[in-house]
DNA sequence: CATGAATGAGCCTTCATTCAT
DNA sequence: AATGAATGAAGGCTCATTCAT
């Protein structure tokens, strides 16, 4: 209702763009609205309508508010992976690998922070969601492996990367979520412990 | 359903307890309803019934759902306080008491896990969640903070401490949720790293 | 909204009745809304308003559109039945009997016409309508055998009760859907031909 | 979902045959599913795509889903009457008439079952749908009577044509929604009895 | 203090129908 | 003639909350 500006360059403002166009639009503020009201605050309907969709159009491209969700945590997840890979391949130095990989991962939580605090109650709650989450675990762990492997490193244990993970999502999510400043707590010491842990699994 | 006659024969005198009986009762079968559903699982009529009252004694002890909410939430927080803090007069030796305090926190994090899986939505989502947790937080590091001057150990760095806390909370909600055992990790490995690093906190 | 006066004369005007004061005017409008628009064509929430309830209360008393469907069907069935039934007992020549049956059963197939239309598509897309609805087909074979066991005459065969049955049900259908004056028929002759019908059954 | 790469090679030519033959593909289609499903089980999304078509194809050839609803029905009367006509020319003998009939007619019966079990709310609820029945209800007993008198069998009343039409209706429609074997009743006793109806009809 | 019937806003989802291409 | 993306009204159902008793 208030921002059709932006389109004005096209020929003739195709009105009915393409699916995969309408999928991305509806994923886009699903996005959006996820990460402002968490999952329940947000209603399907509104999703649409912040797209520039009717209500319908929502149920066309998806099956229904859970599938978006995980649609959207697909997006998510792919793009931070693209990210890390990206930048694990560019040649850097690992002191500055890890430097960049906990800036990465730091705007990646706080881009996502609606999203990642949903899904919580979400993997206890739902079993799709949990299925969904746990392959995505799974597939982290399994890439570090091959990572390390890669870079000639001797093989850690599986549990120790995992912990180490764990710490550092919970550490970035602490950041995204603003806990940091509300403690009264330095967010460069923290980053640099961060930065240190990290390095210390690439060398 | 079956046990109705009783009513008759008590006449005219208050059907159960206390005030405070009947807020412990519902706070009780808040707790269990939480811990099983999470907070958007849970209905609050249910609270009430599943407590043995009807739906509107429930608004009479809270003001709302957000309130039990919180008040089961202290519940946990008062109760594993105690019981940390219990273990830590107990005048056990520092590696008995990192494996203890490990033991003591995976059960309560186990106990809590639903109320746990809520709690981040509730904090980006809701103010008043939102500012309880970080009052929780805060207290949280000054006890640390005093355990540890208390001990005579050196103060170490507040961020340090707050990075301790979101790590071994972050695994032990890993272990609760079931996350190790759906990634097959060997759960005592990751015990072993934690009580490790509880440990290495108290020397 | 609009029929409030009824409940001048009781004192104090209860707003919040006995639940099976609230479930009968539910069922009453249920049955009044079903007969006139169909099940499809009726919803749910008008059903309450037009009981003077909101929406929520229906919920209370039904689980869903379908039991209130259902126990509509079994208000009305009940009815027929004891109707029936009371006329049975009345002590009449079988000639009189024969004769109020049809014009009690058309009254009966008329006043819930709106129900019986519905019914038969349900019975084909709805698992649970179609077991009601043969449980009830099968009582009613095993009244008919009963009432001639009773009556000393000889038995026939239940299909030939069955052939019965659905006959006069097809007819009265016609008559109380409007089909026999639609077709220019002669309603006399007809309710004739089944005042016939019944007291061959019955001698 | 496989078989895409055909429309390539066929370029400018209309995809399909002519309007008629995708009228009939929508109809059979449409006939399918309410069979099946019962009319407001049926989506006309379905139908289109069932028949090899987009949605809005069916909305090209049909007014609206009421209007393939009437369609069908027509299908299936004219079939039914063609076939019972056919049967009346063979020149068979009015014992093997008879016979024939009703194994047609419980064909039919059978067949067109889930049209037949929507008709009756949607003659209740639908001016048009109830206009077009009575049509068809009407030409039924002008056909009986020519009939007849094409026998040189004495007129006998409408209304007693009309009541065999009913029962005769009725049965089939039992015996085609499988209300006689819910019943544990016997078929071959039932349609016996049909046997006997429709000859007494005929000489 | 407790009851529990009632509320009603609101969410998720469906589906007949339209229309620009 | 066919497409198929989009529409949007509407309907079933839930649940936190209220209030008269």
């Amino acid at each position: 209702m208030a921002n059709r500006e932006q389109h004005s360059l096209q020929a003739a403002r195709p009105r009915r763009g393409s699916p995969a166009q309408t999928r991305e639009r509806l994923l886009s503020a699903a996005a959006v609205i996820f990460n402002r009201a968490g999952y329940h605050g947000t209603d399907s309907n509104r999703i649409a309508k912040e797209a520039g969709y009717a209500a319908g159009t929502f149920y066309k491209h998806f099956k229904d508010k859970r599938e978006v969700f995980l649609a959207v945590y697909e997006t998510w997840i792919t793009s931070e992976w693209a990210a890390i890979d990206a930048e694990l391949s560019a040649g850097r130095k690992p002191d500055e690998i890890a430097r960049r990989l906990v800036e990465l991962s730091i705007d990646f939580h706080t881009k996502w922070r609606g999203l990642r605090a949903s899904l919580t109650e979400l993997v206890l709650t739902d079993a799709e969601v949990r299925h969904f989450y746990r392959k995505q675990r799974r597939r982290q762990l399994d890439i570090i492996a091959k990572l390390r492997s890669h870079l000639g490193i001797p093989a850690g244990r599986r549990e120790a990367d995992a912990i180490h993970l764990f710490t550092t999502e919970r550490v970035f999510d602490a950041i995204a979520q603003g806990e940091l400043r509300a403690l009264g707590l330095d967010r460069g010491i923290v980053v640099e412990a961060m930065v240190e842990k990290v390095r210390s699994l690439l060398v």
